[in-house]
RNA sequence: GCGCCCGUAGCUCAGCUGGAUAGAGCACCGGAUUUCUAAUCCGGCGGUCCCAGGUUCAAGUCCUGGCGGGCGCGCCA
């Protein structure tokens, strides 16, 4: 029998909506977490509707292509809600564009409703009616409710996902955080579209540094507390390994050979101590995943891949495309740049290599899954590597190659270098969330010592902010890991928009209480949302932030979009009142605070941070 | 040496498929709470968008060449 992590497989989808839309698990460290927006069905975007209304117009009026049309978002939003430049119009109709806007203007006017075009320079821009945005937006979000922001564009379409990938033996460090946020949040997003998702956690579990690992546990593995602390007790014995390993030859001998029989399938006492490692490690690791709110389809380790291994490097031989060079079968990859080195596929000593095992992963997720894409949720540090990959299969001719995708993220760096866990210069992931969320109940302590569920609370907001943290700028770039910002709650932060929410749920709650004083339920008075309709409008955009953070595979996105409607939203409460005003003045007020309560629930959701009501 | 990625305010970053006066947060200075959570808000300070060419009606955004930083480059993963 060949190893894998039956036991360890999580129920697939385990995020995706209920049909009835019962809510999710009830119990558990996840129940503080919001739930990721459902799928809605297949309405247009709040927004769409006047976009395509504008769009219409302008295409009646001046016989525009479609694709021409690009409507933007006016900088300043008292200039409107939507703007078309004439620019492009100016060659065909043989004008300036100034005198283009102002001459379609009255035109435009005229065919729609509810929409104002106004000339200024060369732009048209239109102004919805403001209690036709408010209705028609804050109306969807309430009907959709979690579903909001959701809609069905993935339907049919499978994305898997390769995140996290720790290593076995070795603690999560801040660095593994990356891959397992970013991705998740890839997944989340994708879900909520409709897509099929498959996440699949690639645990390192398997090369040469395994037989490293077992070589030191043999020596010295009396030395040091394997039960009580195990991946620590690991970790001190690869950095011993390593830190020895140079000038004793016979214990890289015993390296080498450990991994060389664990290859090799004989089921003996190096693969039994393989295999107690494994499992001890994949507990520690779930503690983490547990606290972030992951959890994955398929944990499926390298060593999954060992019984493929052959028939994949058979294939890639019969494709005919391989060689040997110096006593190693690589593939040559001179085609694509002369810059771009060989794969190897198999070492002199007979064993496989990484890439040997990632193409094995990649014909095996294609079979199963069909993929329309393949994401790679993995450090920059591998574009080459990925590169490779991809122009192996690309030799082999292989159509589906062009769907795989590196997602590739910054290194996470500390102020003295890059992390190295060889030379033990490491911050360890789960001593993160500890302080932050300790740091979290210091806060609530000064702010709100009154609070219920505090440990609760500030579990949710420290380990909010620390994931939240990740997420904020692009992916692609490097970060320096500082204590002192992750563990910042103030300014452009997860707990910024996790207060933002508190401060929301709580107007609402007093605003339940005095509308239950009233004889009857008042009518909504939309024209009194004073100043509201730019938050208006990028509620009613979200959908299309979130489907441009799918297709770009971009979380950063989504935080940027929250952050800067929690900006907005704080000023409003700051300029206007909600309670106390006429019924119907408030009633409308409290649904435009829900609506964006709402927003900010279902974006929360996706980034996998928690909303507190309280905080 | 070669390749890939990044380069916007003192620091950390936004800036949507090229479009109107380049925006936030942190830090610093000043102000706001008898009423919806001050983990907030308002104001001030702060910019040769790395440099040089080019394309375009229009360039922070696209192209070329430099410079600076990061990462990587056959038997690790």
């Amino acid at each position: 029998m060949r190893p894998r992590f039956e036991s360890l497989r999580f129920p697939k989808n385990w995020n995706s909506p209920t049909k009835t839309g019962k809510t999710g698990p009830s119990t558990g460290a996840r129940s503080i977490l919001p739930l990721a927006p459902t799928r809605a069905t297949a309405t247009p975007s709040s927004m769409q509707q006047f976009q395509d209304a504008v769009r219409d117009a302008l295409i009646a009026e001046t016989g525009i292509a479609q694709e021409a049309v690009r409507l933007e978002t006016p900088r300043d939003p008292s200039m409107g809600d939507l703007a078309f430049p004439c620019f492009v119009l100016a060659k065909e109709l043989k004008a300036a564009p100034p005198k283009i806007a102002s001459d379609l203007e009255g035109k435009l006017n005229d065919r729609l409703q509810g929409i104002t075009a106004k000339a200024t320079g060369p732009f048209l821009n239109f102004t919805i009616e403001p209690s036709l945005l408010a209705s028609t937006v804050l109306g969807q979000i309430q009907e959709q409710g979690q579903a909001y922001g959701g809609s069905d564009e993935g339907a049919g379409k499978t994305i898997v996902l390769d995140l996290s990938s720790p290593n076995i033996a070795k603690p999560m460090s801040v660095g593994h955080l990356r891959s397992t946020v970013i991705g998740a949040a890839i997944q989340r997003v994708h879900n909520t579209l409709g897509y099929t998702t498959v996440g699949i956690n690639h645990i390192g579990d398997w090369g040469s540094q395994f037989g490293k690992l077992v070589a030191a546990v043999d020596r010295w593995g009396d030395t040091v507390d394997l039960e009580g602390d195990p991946i620590k007790a690991l970790l001190a014995l690869y950095v011993r390994y390593h830190e020895e390993e140079e000038g004793d030859p016979e214990l890289k001998q015993a390296g080498r050979d450990a991994f060389k029989e664990l290859e090799s399938g004989e089921d003996g006492r190096v693969r039994a101590t393989w295999r107690h490692l494994t499992k001890i490690s994949l507990v520690e690791f779930d503690k983490i995943y547990t606290r972030l709110g992951v959890e994955f389809d398929e944990v499926r380790g390298e060593a999954y891949y060992e019984s493929h291994l052959n028939a994949t490097i058979d294939r890639i031989v019969a494709a005919g495309i391989t060689e040997e060079s110096e006593g190693a079968l690589i593939v040559r990859l001179s085609e694509f740049g002369k810059e771009v080195p060989p794969c190897l596929l198999r070492k002199t000593d007979g064993t496989t290599l990484y890439a040997t095992r990632d193409l094995a992963a990649a014909f095996h997720r294609w079979e199963l899954y069909g993929f329309d894409r393949s994401l790679y949720v993995v450090g920059g540090d591998q574009r080459l590597h990925f590169r490779q990959l991809k122009h192996v299969l690309e030799r082999m001719g292989v159509d589906w190659e062009p769907r795989m995708e590196h997602i590739d993220f910054g290194m996470m760096r500390l102020p003295e270098g890059k992390m190295s866990t060889r030379k033990g210069r490491v911050i360890f992931l789960e001593e993160v969330l500890d302080q932050a969320a300790a740091e979290a109940d210091k806060v609530i302590a000064e702010k709100n010592p009154g609070l219920e569920d505090r440990a609760a609370v500030a579990e949710m907001v420290g380990v909010g902010a620390v994931v939240f943290n990740d997420l904020k700028r692009e992916r692609v770039k490097d970060v320096e890991f500082v204590w002192e910002e992750v563990l910042s709650f103030e300014g452009d932060t997860g707990p910024y928009v996790q207060y933002t929410h508190a401060r929301l749920a709580s107007i609402l709650r007093k605003g339940a209480a005095e509308q239950a004083e009233l004889d009857s339920p008042p009518t909504p008075d939309w024209g009194t949302l004073n100043g509201a309709s730019a938050i208006l409008g990028k509620l009613g955009r979200f959908n299309a932030v979130l489907s441009r953070a799918a297709r770009n595979a971009e979380p950063s996105e989504i935080t940027t979009y929250a952050l800067s409607l929690c900006r907005d939203t704080n000023t409003w409460i700051g300029a206007e009142r909600v309670l106390g005003q006429a019924p119907a003045v408030t009633a409308a007020r409290l649904a435009f605070v829900d609506g964006v309560r709402q927003v900010l629930v279902n974006a929360l959701g996706i980034l996998g941070v928690g909303a507190p009501a309280r905080m």
